[in-house]
RNA sequence: GGCCACGUAGCCAAGUGGUAAGGCAGGGGUCUGCAAAACCUUUAUCGCGAGUUCGAUUCUCGCCGUGGCCUCCA
């Protein structure tokens, strides 16, 4: 597999340290406030690429994967949101990370593997300062904090292609109290009134931002590792102090490739928090499903920017429903010949293979569909070909089966009610099997000829987001958003 | 101002030095009691200008536009 690497700015290939293990950190939030859609855009795209590296339905593929992503549950942003609320600081990050985490669930993420804590985590990042402090890299204040050197290494700036001399030009030229230098950025800031604070050998405080994905992606996945990933906006500064941060103390490679996905937009403009154009996660599970959320995400390349719209999550809507069809169970006759998949497998892989082209990949998997519905109407037997689908749709982590059903979306007083009005019996029954009842009582008038009979149901059940499908083997139902 | 991406049909979005995937929406058909779904069919010369080339949407330069980043005690 492929990726952009944004060190080398190449593809490069995927090259494991440790044959047939992959480990990949990614940078989490810092959980000051509730998640939007760009974090989940950002964790969709690693849990597909997490579900690509560990599926064995490509001959070289089956990696054994350690993912890694973190919290930054100490942080400036975090305290100032906090005594903004009047509450404890790490008691909010504690409760945005459940929500967040609860969210993760609903949006089909497979669960990384760690997701250690900065607050958790401590000893691995004075530690790791300590070695970066012998190693001379970075110097303590007399006031307490430890400060990264940026000069000692002529690398410096590496990771986001700029030259020290550019970076210093665009600073304030305000040399901090004690620093050596403008862009030396701090490593351990000691602690201000009020504020949560861990012991060290250099004062009571708390890490400073970026040294703890440098120490806790190499306390998990070791000293160089295969992939470091996170959205653009983290390549300058937290990317590039992190890589300084991690090979000063080692002087050994960190990530072997970067990945950086886009940022997404929200009615084509940035989403802020300063002009509130933006959407949690919560608010977009209640207005979409997150099997289209998960297309809308795929449906684009991870590296371009990605515009959330009304009009794209419609369409992403009804590809989900397109693909959801394409599954239906199909009963062919016993001699059927059965429908070959042909093509499709070796498209996907190719497409992912190339710099993880989930678009492309799609565009496939739209194409079997539209064959299993032409094999369908053909009389083919769909089994293969359907179970292909199934397949490669899960790789990208689609949860088709049954998708459309939620039970709660239901108004079940108005479908009781419904079921009176066509004098359908309802006492005690569950939603399934009302409906069920209806879709009978309409099945008898249609027999009957009784049209306005049925449409009249037809339509009020439409009214409750049932949708009715008459077909050759019967009336289906189905949730309509 | 600096650095980096991107600019493809009504919308979303791939891709290629030799006249452009896929999805949504729209038009026209088939199927259906009518629908819905599905199937068939139809809709682009690839931001603008110049250059390289037998030939560029794909390479180079300029311009315009959009987006990201340009630090921590904002």
């Amino acid at each position: 597999m492929r990726l952009l690497d944004t060190l080398t700015n190449k593809l490069r290939e995927v090259d494991p340290v440790h044959e047939g293990s992959i480990g990949i950190y990614v940078c989490g939030v810092t959980p000051y406030a509730e998640a939007h859609v760009g974090h989940a855009m950002s964790l969709i795209v690693y849990d597909v690429l997490v579900r690509y590296l560990r599926w064995d339905g490509n001959s070289a593929r089956g990696y054994n994967v350690t993912f890694v992503t973190n919290y930054t549950d100490v942080d400036d942003k975090l305290i100032e949101r906090a005594a903004e609320l009047n509450c404890d600081p790490l008691e909010l990050a504690s409760e945005n990370i459940d929500r967040w985490e609860r969210e993760q669930v609903e949006l089909g993420i497979v669960p990384p593997d760690k997701r250690p804590r900065v607050t958790g985590e401590i000893e691995t990042i004075t530690s790791t300062i300590e070695e970066i402090i012998r190693q001379g890299y970075a110097y303590v204040t007399t006031n307490g904090d430890v400060y990264y050197r940026v000069q000692v290494k002529n690398d410096y700036g590496k990771l986001s292609h700029r030259e020290i001399e550019g970076l210093r030009a665009g600073t304030r030229g305000e040399l901090g109290k004690d620093k050596e230098f403008p862009l030396d950025f701090a490593l351990w800031k000691k602690q201000k009134p009020g504020e949560p604070a861990w012991p060290s050998p250099w004062s009571n405080g708390r890490p400073g931002w970026h040294i703890e994905c440098s120490a806790m992606a190499q306390r998990y996945l070791g000293d160089t590792f295969d992939i470091h990933g996170g959205g653009v906006d983290l390549i300058f500064p937290h990317h590039e102090n992190e890589i300084a941060q991690a090979e000063a103390a080692t002087g050994k490679p960190f990530a072997r490739l970067w990945m950086h996905n886009g940022m997404v937009q929200y009615e084509n403009e940035k989403m802020s928090k300063s002009t509130g154009n933006l959407v949690s996660v919560a608010e977009a599970l209640q207005r979409w499903h997150p099997a289209a959320l998960r297309l809308f995400v795929l449906s684009s390349h991870y590296r371009g920017p990605n515009n959330l719209t009304e009009e794209a999550m419609g369409a992403a809507t009804r590809g989900i429903e397109r693909l959801e069809g394409a599954l239906k169970p199909f009963k062919a006759s016993p001699d059927a010949t059965p429908l070959d998949p042909e093509g499709t497998r070796t498209r996907f892989v190719e497409a992912m293979e190339n710099d993880f082209g989930t678009p492309q990949a799609l565009a496939s998997l739209f194409d079997l569909a539209r064959a299993i519905n032409r094999g369908r109407a053909e009389g083919f037997d769909l089994g293969l070909a359907q179970a292909e689908l199934q397949e490669l749709t899960s790789v990208l982590g689609l949860r088709l089966d049954n998708i459309t059903f939620t039970e709660v979306k239901i108004d079940k007083i108005a479908l009781a009610d419904t079921a009176s009005e066509f004098g359908v019996d309802h006492s005690g029954s569950e939603v399934e099997s009302i409906i069920t009842a209806l879709i009978e009582r309409r099945t008898i008038a249609r027999t009957e000829k009784d049209f306005i009979l049925s449409d009249e149901i037809r339509d009020k059940l439409a009214t409750l987001h049932i949708l009715l499908e008459d077909t050759p083997e019967g009336t289906h139902w189905s949730m309509q958003s």
